[in-house]
DNA sequence: TGGGAGCATTGGTAAGACCAATGTAGTCCG
DNA sequence: CGGACTACATTGGTCTTACCAATGCTCCCA
C-alpha cells in the first residue's frame, strides 16, 4: 500500500500494520467475510499499541478494505466503489475544470461499454434502456427528472456490457455525471428543436445496440456527444454577443 | 465521506472529524498546501480525544487527503493517484478474472485517449511515443524490457492526450497493466511471424497519431488488440489439443 | 552575518481505564 | 424439549496521560 517503506530495513509499528494486511489480503490468505484476529490480540502479536493499530485499521476501513462490527469482530470487505467516487470528488474540489475534462473519460467508458453491450446485452438489458429512452422522452420539460432519465439510460447501457471494470469506472463517477446531466438538460430544454435533434440522437443509440452494430453504437454516441459540444459553443458565443451588447448599452 | 451518518442527528466524535475535514476541503476553505490546526488544538475544538482524531487522519493520510510531517503540521495534499491503484490490485485480489475484464477499461481509455492525442499531442509528445515504439523494436527478444517499452509506448500515447482524467484512471491501472504486458510478450516474442505483425500494428498505431487521423488511430488500436485476442484464442486451442492427447497418451 | 545550541511546537506511540455493542451460555418456564 | 431471558465474556470505541522523535524558530557567539 502507498505508506511502504521506500529504503527503510526495520519497519515503524504502523508499517508493520500496514503490511501485515496487504500480505495477508493480496496473497488470499485473508479473504472476503474472513473474521481478522481481535485487536487486543493483534497489537500483541505485531508489538504495537491498540490506538497505532487502530488507526491503521481505520484507514483500511475507510479505503473500504475492512468491515468492523463492534462487539463482534473486524472482517475483510468486499471492495466498496464509493471509495473511487469519494477520490474523483476530492480531484474535482482541487481542480474547478475538472468537470469538463471527466468527459472525455466518460466517453471512454461509454463507448467501449457501448461496444460490449451490442454483444452480450440481453432483453432485460434493451428493455431497460429502451424504458430509460421513453422516460427521458416523457421529460422533456423538467430539466432534473430529464438529466436523471437521460443518466440512466447512459448508465444502462454501461451495465448491458456487463464488464466490472467499465461499470465500476462509470459508477465511481457518477455523481459528478448526474450533475453533468442536469447541468447540459438545463441548456437545451427549452429549444423545440435542439431537444428533437437530441431525442433521435439518442433513439439512434439505442437502435444501434438492438441492431448489435458495434461501430455503428459508438459511431452514434460520439454524435450524440458532439451536439452537446455544438450546443456549449452557440452558448458562449451568445453569452460573449449580449456581453458585449450590454457593454456598449 | 463514505462515513457520513446515514440518519443520526447526533454525530459520534468519529463523524465529526470526518465531516470537519470533509466540509473544508470540498468547500475550498482548506486548498492544496493549507496547513491544519495542530492535533492537540483541533482534538479540543472538536471535542474528541487526541487518538480518535488520529485515527481518521490517518485515514484520510491514506486516501491520499492530507499530507503529514512530524515536527511541522498537517498539511491538505494533492490528489494522490496511488490510491487508486491500491484500490485496484485489492479488488483484483478479490476477483481472480479482472485482469482480463481490465482490459476493456484498458480499450476505453486508451482509444479516447489516442482520439485526444490526434488533437492535442506536441512535438515532445511524439517524439516520446516514437521512442518508444524504437525501444519496443530493439527488445523483442526479451519479454521484461519488452513488455516494458510496450507498456511505456501506450502509457505515451494516454499522456499524449493531456488529459487529467485519462492519465489519472490509466495510472491507477498501471501496475496491472504492465504485468499485462509482460505475460502478452512472453506468449508471443518467440514467434517472429506475429512479432512482426505487432510491430507492425504499433507502427501504424503511431503514423496515424502523427497523420492525426482521430478515426483511424482508433481503428488501428483496435485492430492491435485484436491480434493480441486472435493469440489468446490459438493458445487456448493448442493448450486444449495438447491436454487431450495427453489424455490419450 | 552565519552557524550552532536550546527550547518550543508538532506529530508518533503506548498503557491503562472505562463505555458500548454483540455473542454465547446457562437457566427457567411453558 | 424448545424458546425466551439474563448474565457475563468478548470485542470494538473512546479518552487521559505520559513520553519519544522530528522540525522549526529564536537567541547568542564568533
Amino acid at each position: 500500500m502507498t505508506e511502504v517503506p521506500a529504503v527503510e530495513a526495520r519497519q515503524t509499528g504502523s508499517q508493520r500494520v500496514v503490511s501485515y494486511f496487504k500480505e495477508r489480503i493480496l496473497r488470499g490468505h485473508l479473504k472476503v467475510g474472513d473474521r481478522v484476529m481481535p485487536e487486543r490480540e493483534l497489537a500483541q502479536e505485531l508489538n504495537v499499541g491498540r490506538p497505532l493499530l487502530r488507526e491503521v485499521m481505520k484507514s483500511l476501513v475507510m479505503l473500504g478494505f475492512l468491515d468492523v462490527r463492534q462487539g463482534s469482530g473486524t472482517y475483510i470487505a468486499r471492495a466498496d466503489i464509493r471509495v473511487l467516487s469519494d477520490f474523483f470528488t476530492f480531484c474535482l474540489s482541487q481542480e474547478q475544470d475538472i468537470l469538463e475534462d471527466v468527459m472525455q473519460a466518460r466517453m471512454a467508458i461509454e463507448c467501449q461499454a457501448i461496444r460490449l453491450a451490442c454483444e452480450r446485452a440481453n432483453e432485460a438489458d434493451l428493455s431497460r434502456i429502451g424504458q430509460w429512452l421513453s422516460a427521458l422522452i416523457e421529460t422533456l420539460g423538467d430539466p432534473e427528472a430529464g438529466g436523471r432519465a437521460d443518466f440512466m439510460f447512459h448508465q444502462s447501457i454501461v451495465a448491458a456490457s456487463h464488464s466490472r471494470s467499465l461499470t465500476t469506472l462509470y459508477g465511481a463517477m457518477s455523481e459528478l455525471l448526474q450533475r453533468s446531466h442536469v447541468q447540459r438538460r438545463a441548456t437545451t430544454y427549452r429549444n423545440p428543436n435542439i431537444v428533437r435533434v437530441l431525442v433521435e440522437a439518442h433513439r439512434e443509440v439505442f437502435l444501434s445496440i438492438v441492431a448489435k452494430d458495434a461501430d455503428q453504437a459508438d459511431r452514434r454516441l460520439r454524435e450524440h456527444f458532439a451536439i452537446g459540444d455544438d450546443l456549449r459553443r452557440k452558448s458562449l458565443i451568445e453569452t460573449y454577443r449580449s456581453g458585449l451588447e450590454r457593454k456598449l448599452n
